[in-house]
DNA sequence: GCGAATTTAGCAACAGCGTTGCGTAATAGA
DNA sequence: TCTATTACGCAACGCTGTTGCTAAATTCGC
């Protein structure tokens, strides 16, 4: 949640946010284990943990026995507390997967959409498949929102799609306003590779840094995870990582320019030449770690999954071997921990981090826009009326 | 500087920040002007105010009569108030220069370094061109520190020089540390571009918001400002962007790959082709865009001054053409307003940012690393022994 | 067995932040 | 002179994390 005033709230949102990051990570933790992470102090952490106790979030697992002295509490994430729905708009199918706390998916499903379906088309899908996800009453309290991970160019902020690529009947679209009224949930609308890292970055937890998620599917994205936060540029329109041009002299690209990394690729692609498709996307990660220097790179996309292994290890030589000072500046190569699920498992995630991730503080934006939906306290969901 | 824990000081110094922030960016500014820009309550910013003024870095500078009611007081920064030293190493010289609380450069000198340097002819010339500058004890008592932009690689949290491209005498040195030794001041340590970015984004103030400065000198890199905050990326080596690919069958790059921005921009400007270098470095611009989606992009460099208007024009069009969706999502194209003194007073502003800029609250980091060298209150600087 | 040492954990008081409620100062207009 | 209006701050408050200290639960030595 973006906010510009700083009061006490915050303080108490970023540090529970912080130990919950700990529980998300760590299978079990206890006090010393966020006193050292955090640097709060013991009574803090306390305060933090009998809060996060009181709302069901976390609970005790246990106690360690330090060798001498009283045992130290043992407590663990409660996956089961909180759940949100994530789904992944595709050009030809509707990718719905219920998401609990610890951000593991617990159920997914695939259903198709018509060719050049409308927004109307799209809500109806949604609506058919949320419904018969939140059958279960006891799942229904505990859901916090959905979240939807598409294509671009959209608005992140106001929740608009501008120009779905490739999609006819999608310009400006209020789709966040249209599926709330619809689902009377709280809608949470991103690019399908911001939603993607975001996945990534909640499992990882609190120590995930600089990354990008390479997304090869129907062209090729990026989505960015800088600073401790996804990166959406000043439009919400990064990460047209694929429309990079590396053939100065290359064939045209649909986005009218030459050369571009998409393009290149897509001709290797025609030409049934993975290995040089893939050494062709390495080349475009390298030009990423140049500009970004990132930590971690993620490989994903059902177009890069068909043959991940050739990719994964086209990557990781590419990264050892044309940065200079590989042995220190080389980032993690790693397929994608959820395979097909994670960008609509990162769009569900996106709606849990609003809630319980690190909260943004963006100086400079007007106060007036902010919208607030978080569920203090005892939330119950609103799908009841 | 980098904390973990959000204590309530956080606070304190985050809103505080922000009315800086407003007094920098505005030349008068009154408390309603900082309630809209922050959302702080009037008496919260009433608070603010009071201990801005007590400390001299704001002062009231008349009324405004809003036709009927009690008079508002207005406001100013007090750019006399604080002062900070920039420099900007480079492979030949080392230019210096002095900058005020508002970002202004008071003063600016370049000295020639010798060919080859080491770190010790480096602090040498170091503590001739401050002692000098520093003469003047109303300004030593107001001196903040010392802030260094120089090639990388180097790691700027803990301020070691790794390999400084093309200088012989460097490798792993704590240049921070010795700095300070010599210096008797706090020191900072950056790469020059992100340095300069850092100069661009204080003085546009707090709306400023992605941005990257582009530098072309001896060279090609570029320096980051994303989410309000410089980007270093994982090992501050952030923006190479100079080793990009743009042409997968150029010529070898002193990188070792091929058809590097770099390497294909030089061969144009050996060519004496400076249109051709202009719109090659366009199409980098672009390929930045695309991945980032920036709102301003600022040039500077000596070897891109030199023909400012073609290079400026060259991505001004770029960015209008090749950029689909370019009415809404072209950035702001500039030339750096500080032209060649842009490095080093980023550099200076880098610790005046530590000091009264937005806190940066990454969480994740070890808390043990922190280093505090806030001056609270009456700050008289360290030099005097 | 029993007391000392050790480690964990929480209660109570505190300082500091922004917020709220309300009174006061300063002006223009009637 | 009175009233409406606008600006502004004092005082009390709620909330945060912090500090000081006490209590609880365990192991170890005698």
């Amino acid at each position: 949640m973006t906010r510009t005033t700083a009061d006490v709230t915050f303080l108490r949102d970023y540090n529970q946010a912080q130990v919950l990051a700990v529980g998300r990570t760590a299978r079990t933790f206890e006090r010393s284990t966020v006193v050292a992470a955090t640097g709060l102090t013991p009574q803090a952490v306390s305060k933090v943990i009998a809060r996060l106790s009181a709302d069901g979030l976390i609970r005790p697992a246990g106690v360690r026995r330090p060798g001498i002295g009283k045992p130290a509490v043992v407590y663990e994430l409660v996956p089961d507390s909180r759940y949100a729905i994530g789904a992944h708009v595709a050009r030809r199918t509707l990718r719905l997967v219920l998401v609990d706390l610890a951000g593991a998916v617990r159920h997914s499903t695939v259903r198709p959409l018509p060719a050049d379906f409308t927004p109307e088309q799209l809500l109806d899908a949604l609506c058919a498949g949320i419904g018969t996800i939140t059958e279960d009453p006891a799942l229904r309290d505990r859901l916090t929102g959905v979240g939807l991970g598409m294509i671009g160019p959209l608005d992140h902020a106001n929740g608009l799609v501008r120009d779905a690529h490739g999609l006819r009947h999608w310009h400006d679209v209020p789709l966040r306003e249209l599926a709330e009224a619809r689902l009377r949930l709280p809608v949470h609308l991103d690019k399908d590779v911001t939603a993607g890292v975001t996945a990534e970055a909640w499992r990882h937890g609190a120590t995930f840094g600089d990354a990008a998620l390479i997304m090869v599917e129907s062209g090729i994205g990026g989505g960015f995870w800088l600073g401790g936060a996804a990166h959406r540029g000043a439009h919400t329109n990064a990460g047209e990582f694929g429309h990079t041009v590396v053939d100065l002299d290359g064939p045209v690209c649909v986005c009218g320019r030459h050369g571009c990394l998409e393009v290149v690729h897509l001709r290797a692609t025609e030409a049934e030449d993975v290995p040089r498709a893939a050494r062709v996307l390495a080349i475009g990660v390298v030009n990423l770690l140049q500009t970004l220097d990132l930590a971690h790179v993620v490989l994903a996309g059902a177009d890069l999954l068909r043959h991940a292994e050739v990719y994964r290890a086209a990557v990781e030589q590419a990264v050892r071997t044309d940065v200079r000072r590989a042995d220190w500046l080389a980032p993690t190569v790693t397929l994608s921990s959820l395979g097909a699920d994670v960008i609509a498992a990162g769009a569900a995630i996106q709606v849990l981090d609003q809630l319980y991730g690190i909260p943004d503080l963006t100086p400079g934006t007007p106060p007036t826009t902010v919208r607030q939906h978080r569920p203090t306290g005892d939330y119950r969901g609103i799908s009841s009326a």
